[in-house]
DNA sequence: CTTGGAAAGTCAACATCACTGTCCTATCCT
DNA sequence: AGGATAGGACAGTGATGTTGACTTTCCAAG
């Protein structure tokens, strides 16, 4: 039972089981181009003493501003305390807006502020030109390839989060005024 | 220059360039789909009181035994002495093997040991149980782009390394007497 | 053959980050 | 009023990474 034994439960040899050595070449490519995938946000993020976490949040609270506390944890999928430690550092840096829930008073409504939308579109566009360079070499069928097996790797879960995330939100107007039509549009 | 920003210098207009939107869900499908990717080998890791860095370890000293410490140390791009810490740990714990290089008495060669290739093939079958189901959900053609793109995002001396990484090592002869024809084969 | 530099590896101290556990406040809802 | 929920705070633990200094071994110059 050595890494030579092909003959696995789910290899059973037809055509369309992946061998084991590609497998092991995609596992292997996948933990390569992850560590690129960050490295040019992580560049910047070291300069101001931050993390990838600090990064995660401002690009989620980027993508859906005025999301709370409990909907950011959920798509982190990190602890209440870890979350928090983060979010009191962007948000004493300036970076973060948090505001009392106009629904429900005991949720937090998180936003960018200017400065923190500048820092959120810094990090993303360095990690976007990598991602663009690779989309544009591989062409446009990979690009679909590659999301589709990405999606199949995921759990059902997570994959249903992933899915019924929030479109890009055109305007997203970030918070200024404290008086507003309640949920503004 | 927000988001909607959609005439960047790469974003063209014409039908090869990745749209803003396309590549941001790249992007979180990249961060989703690695959580997931890593999600088995850990909870098989947290039991034992290991880390990530434990599996990367065991997976490239499985890959090419006999490595040196500064091999390893060049495929992980880590420092020295982190590795360091994660490879006394997996030495005193019996899984890999630290043998005085035969060709550099100042090199060290790394192995597994039946216990430590036990533990790599327990955490590796978890991994691989995953990106298999993924490449079998997606098919061969979703596989080859997935792998196009993941090799475009690497950065050229990555990209590299993982090109000639070793083949698979067939008999790959764990150490187990010292004497031997020197360098084997 | 000795000496000194370079390279490989090891050890020790320190920083960062995430997690667990626990307690607390404010607010909602029945 | 009382229980449940959202959020925040603090202490302790562990994994991971870094810099600095040290030992062993190799190699090449004197």
């Amino acid at each position: 039972m050595q890494h030579h034994a092909a003959r696995n439960a789910t290899d059973t040899g037809c055509g369309s089981a992946a061998s084991d050595e590609q497998v092991r070449r995609g596992i292997e490519a996948m933990y390569f181009a992850y560590r690129a995938f960050t490295s040019d946000p992580d560049l910047i993020l070291d300069q101001i003493g931050y993390g990838r976490a600090h990064h995660r949040t401002l690009h989620f609270i980027n993508r859906d501003p005025g999301l709370t506390v409990t909907a950011l944890l959920a798509v982190l999928g990190v602890t209440k305390q870890s979350l928090n430690r983060v979010l009191r550092a962007l948000i004493e840096d300036g970076l973060v807006d948090s505001r009392i829930g106009s629904r429900d008073r005991r949720e937090r409504q998180l936003y960018l502020t200017d400065k923190g939308a500048a820092l959120e579109r810094r990090l993303s566009q360095a990690q976007r030109a990598r991602v663009r360079a690779a989309y544009h070499a591989a062409g446009p069928q990979a690009v679909e390839g590659f999301r589709l097996v990405l999606e199949a790797m995921m759990d059902a879960e997570m994959l249903d989060r992933f899915r019924t995330l929030p479109p890009p939100h055109p305007p997203a107007a970030p918070p200024s005024m404290a008086s507003r039509t309640e949920a503004a549009e």
